[in-house]
RNA sequence: GGGCGAUUAGCUCAGGGGUAGAGCGCCACGUUGACAUCGUGGAGGUCGGUGGUUCGAAACCACCAUCGCCCACCA
């Protein structure tokens, strides 16, 4: 073995032979423990935010792989409409041409092409990730099969009266010219003005005044509103205003809605192009009138001067008019809610159109209540309080998309404009006995993406055929998922899976934080901030990383700034850490829900925890060259193999309780205590005293061996589903010497728990004060480590002495001490350093070695904060409702504690006396 | 406007009614035969503030402050 922890050298060779060697298919049994993946888009590449999913899900993949479940990693991958599109339609422009150029079926090919071309690339990376997904069952949501599925949803949905086809108002995306759902528009807020425009009364010589935000939006006034109890207002009800520019007389209406409050306490009203005025004008049946194309120009139906112009140089021309007119009040400052397309960016408009919606509320009940009654857990519990508040307010949802990549919708029309739905157009003409002269023609729209992802966690299991996997597998065990997608896609599958699947969808929902960088930021790539999970296992040079981060910005004059603060903060570039220590940083950092800062100082730490195991097992494996497992061997009855043995146990039953409350934090930090404070730390240095002992019977040595093969080979079982290439590495040389046949790590199974040992434990404790107490005299004493000490005891209790009789050969060699001498409690102590274990008193000489003045300094220091504990004890004991209030036992324990603190602040007390009359 | 979360050591974060924890960083000493990506020792916090409950609060409750996120139609 290198003397080195390389992660390059061993990464890559495993995973290829587990995925070889298909080990990440369901073992078979009666136990099923089932993920699905959230599938990534297809064309993507993995960010921080997968590896760091991808870590929690594969940790407890293999964990319970390992158990003995019969365990399945769904994977897949996602079309991601829009993004996707997007994608290649910029580099159909790039290339000079565009998708209306290409015309729909040469576009749908080269975003196959693509997806050909680039698919590859996030299944590589899970696969340096270490996920143990099965590829062999790998989906696509427009595969044939998860097609399939879509139609027949939407077909039965459609047959139910739970989808249904309307012209209302959407959010329209005047760039992407298509609708969107409510959840893909973002709402921020942004300054504008608030005009206020005179609208005449007809009929009088009055005026309304009108406050808007939008006031191009008013070529399609078809109302003016004001609360029912405006006594302003009153009057005018009923009576009409003339439009200004368009010359229309529009009614003056009462409605709820108008807050008298804002503005004028007057709203015009605008059907077409506002949601609350839609609404308003439903109730009140007036017309709509569209005033905007698809590109949010104005409609050439409107007067001259403003057709054809874009929504915003529109909104100019009319105030300019206005106030040509006389008619602008006055113009404020106004902070609003800009309404955009999360993928374009543009401003969505209100816009009239026929789309296609699924009737949400008859979904949502059962989905309510799935979650309300227990049947699928949120963890932690509150993010379930989200969901529920969406729940109960949710809206009919808008499924049709007006793009060319995804699930085309399964509806035809004839030459009249009737609609028929079917799985595909034979069983359209065959339902409705339409023949070969009748014309169809399909509908134009895909649906949403997340209308396949909604049906992802039984389609991929083969729905709707009813297939084993499905019979096995479904409902899954656990999603594992971010915040952000509670509505987009957790709340869908649950509705959908209820409905089609005839249960919940999953168990559990695992719901994380996002990954942020350093300063609490979400990486993005404007803001140049982001790490790319493969550079922090690869590394990667300060250049490259500068370059990465500033090419094919948006707004390519921030590169300087982003160059200066990657400079600054990489100075050295980022350096090779390996798969197993950035799983190892997310296994630590995955507290419940909470947002992560990125530190790369845990990151480096947890390289070094590698070579420290990589270290660790080297010694294991040079020290038992020549043991046999094989051979009869006595079981190491031995203080410190007790120990270790219990210790072991103890973190295997917290590693396994932590994993199975998806506390990947507490589980890791149980590992890496163990590792590397119980078993490095003490454990590898006390086996020394036996293995380097020339008086130690061979017996006794084999013992030793064998609990650390033993040990260590438990350690990395444990470990597998963390850092399942180190594990793996040194596994293999482990493994076999520890007398177990198998081809890698993933044939073992999960450790045995094991029973405490409550008395190896107590003398180890014993034996790590009395180190601590001379290593602590040492370090303050700046006593090299190398130098032997004498040791002198006294007031030793029958148990110190026999524990001295039995311990006598490891206390001295982890305390490097020459000697160990027992004083009767009579005899003087010679002037001597000290420390106490309770009354035992452990003395080093001083002759020559500890300085008095330090020493007194040294006791001093202690006597303080031994008289602060007691001072603090002392005053609960005389607060009479403490003694008489707190329970008995409370009270017992703070007793002791003084006695304890007085009895140490004599001994030093003492102590310095002595040493001062020495100065 | 509603909701959720955070505030603990220089930094990143655990914890949780009974004497404050980890990693990193820092200081000192040290190349002892697994490991300097290391070892040993040490320093460092009145747990955001104010009240309340309690024998006892960093923890529970209320309010406040600061920061963050989500939802909502105020033109």
């Amino acid at each position: 073995m290198d003397k080195t922890y390389q992660p390059h050298a061993i990464e890559n060779k495993h995973y290829e032979r587990w995925e070889r060697e298909g080990r990440f298919k369901p073992q078979g049994g009666t136990d099923p423990f089932c993920i699905v993946i959230p599938p990534p888009n297809v064309t993507g590449t993995l960010h921080m935010g997968h590896a760091f999913q991808d870590t929690i899900m594969d940790t407890l993949i293999r964990f319970h792989r390992m158990r003995g479940n019969n365990t399945l990693w769904q994977h897949g991958t996602d079309h991601a409409g829009i993004a996707t599109q997007m994608v290649v339609e910029r580099q159909l422009n790039a290339a000079g041409t565009s998708r209306r150029e290409l015309g729909r079926e040469a576009f749908v090919d080269k975003v196959w092409e693509w997806k050909a071309q680039s698919g590859g690339r996030i299944n590589d990376q899970l696969r340096r990730m270490g996920a143990s997904v099965d590829w062999s069952r790998e989906r696509f949501t427009m595969d044939e099969g998860l097609s399939a599925a879509v139609r027949e949803v939407f077909v039965r949905l459609y047959e139910e009266g739970l989808i249904y086809r309307g012209k209302r108002l959407v959010n329209w995306d005047p760039v992407l010219h298509t609708a969107l759902s409510d959840l893909e528009v973002l709402s921020e807020d942004e300054s504008g003005h608030l005009w206020h425009f005179r609208y005449p009364v007809e009929g009088t010589d009055q005026h309304l005044v009108v406050a808007t935000t939008r006031p191009e939006t008013m070529l399609g006034d078809t109302a003016v509103a004001v609360h029912p109890d405006d006594a302003r207002y009153a009057a005018l009800v009923g009576k009409q205003v003339r439009l200004p520019i368009v010359d229309r007389l529009i009614p003056i209406v009462a409605d709820d809605y108008v807050d008298p409050e804002f503005g004028t306490g007057c709203v015009k009203i605008t059907p077409a192009h506002d949601f609350n005025d839609y609404e308003i004008g439903q109730r009140h049946d007036l017309p709509m009138i569209n005033v905007l194309t698809p590109d949010a120009k104005i409609t050439d139906d409107m007067p001259k001067a403003f057709a054809g112009l874009d929504r915003f140089d529109a909104r100019k021309a009319i105030v300019a008019q206005f106030d040509t007119l006389g008619l602008l009040d006055k113009t404020e400052p106004h902070s609003l809610k800009v309404p955009r397309g999360d993928r374009s960016g543009a401003v969505v408009e209100p816009y009239l159109t026929d789309q296609w919606y699924v009737r949400i509320e008859p979904l949502a009940k059962p989905a309510i209540e799935a979650v309300e009654s227990g049947r699928i857990r949120f963890v932690p519990e509150n993010w379930s309080k989200t969901y529920f508040d969406w729940m109960y307010n949710i809206q009919d949802w808008c499924i049709s998309r007006q793009l060319w990549w995804g699930h085309r919708i399964p509806a035809w029309y004839d030459e009249a404009g009737s609609v028929y739905v079917g799985r595909d157009e034979q069983a359209v003409r065959d339902t409705h006995g339409l023949g070969p002269e009748v014309t169809l023609h399909q509908d134009e729209d895909v649906l949403d993406t997340w209308f396949s992802s909604a049906l992802w966690p039984f389609s991929t299991l083969g729905w709707p055929d009813a297939t084993p996997e499905l019979k096995v597998f479904y409902p899954t065990s656990v999603l594992v998922t971010g915040f952000d997608i509670i509505f987009f896609w957790v709340a869908r599958m649950i509705m959908f899976g209820l409905k089609f699947a005839g249960d919940v969808p999953f168990r559990e929902v695992y719901i994380h934080g996002l990954i942020r960088d350093q300063d609490g930021q979400k990486m993005s790539k404007s803001k140049g901030n982001v790490l790319d999970p493969l550079d922090l296992i690869d590394g990667i040079d300060l250049q490259s990383l500068v370059d990465k981060r500033t090419t094919g910005l948006m707004q390519p004059h921030l590169a300087p700034r982003i160059e200066k603060a990657t400079r600054r903060q990489f100075p050295e570039g980022i350096a090779e850490f390996g798969t197993d220590a950035l799983r190892f940083t997310f296994a630590s950092l995955a507290t419940t829900g909470r947002d992560i800062r990125f530190d790369l100082g845990r990151i480096e730490g947890y390289r070094n925890f590698c070579n420290k195991l990589w270290n660790a097992s080297r010694f294991v494996l040079s020290t038992t060259e020549q043991y046999d497992a094989t051979a009869h061997c006595e079981h190491d009855e031995s203080v410190a193999g007790r120990w270790i043995r219990a210790r072991t146990h103890q973190m295997i039953t917290t590693v396994a309780r932590q994993l199975g409350r998806y506390r990947l934090d507490l589980a890791s930090q149980a590992i890496y205590e163990f590792a590397w404070h119980e078993f490095c730390d003490w454990y590898l240095e006390l086996s020394k005293a036996t293995l380097y002992d020339d008086d130690a019977s061979d017996a006794t040595k084999r013992a030793t061996q064998r609990t650390l093969v033993e040990t260590l080979e438990t350690l990395l079982r444990v470990l597998h589903p963390f850092m399942p290439f180190i594990s793996e590495e040194i596994w293999q040389r482990v493994g076999p010497r520890a007398g177990l046949s198998g081809a890698s790590i993933c044939d073992i199974s999960w450790p045995e728990d094991g029973n405490p040992d409550p008395q190896a434990e107590a003398d180890m404790t014993w034996l790590q004060a009395l180190v601590l107490g001379v290593r602590q005299i040492r370090g303050e004493m700046d006593i090299a480590p190398g130098k032997a000490l004498p040791m002198l005891l006294q007031h030793a209790s029958d148990s110190d002495r026999t524990r001295l009789t039995r311990y006598q050969r490891l206390l001295m060699r982890m305390a490097n001490l020459e000697s160990i001498e027992v004083l009767d409690a009579a005899a003087d102590l010679p002037p001597c350093a000290t420390a106490l274990h309770g009354e035992l008193k452990i003395g080093v000489p001083m002759a020559g070695l500890i300085d008095v003045d330090k020493e007194i300094e040294r006791l001093t220091k202690q006597l303080k904060k031994s008289q602060a504990d007691l001072a603090k004890t002392q005053g609960k004991l005389t607060n009479a409702s403490f003694v008489e209030r707190a329970p008995a036992q409370v009270v017992e324990t703070e007793k002791a504690r003084a006695q304890e603190h007085q009895q140490t602040i004599d001994q030093i007390q003492s102590q310095l006396s002595v040493l001062t009359e020495l100065n």
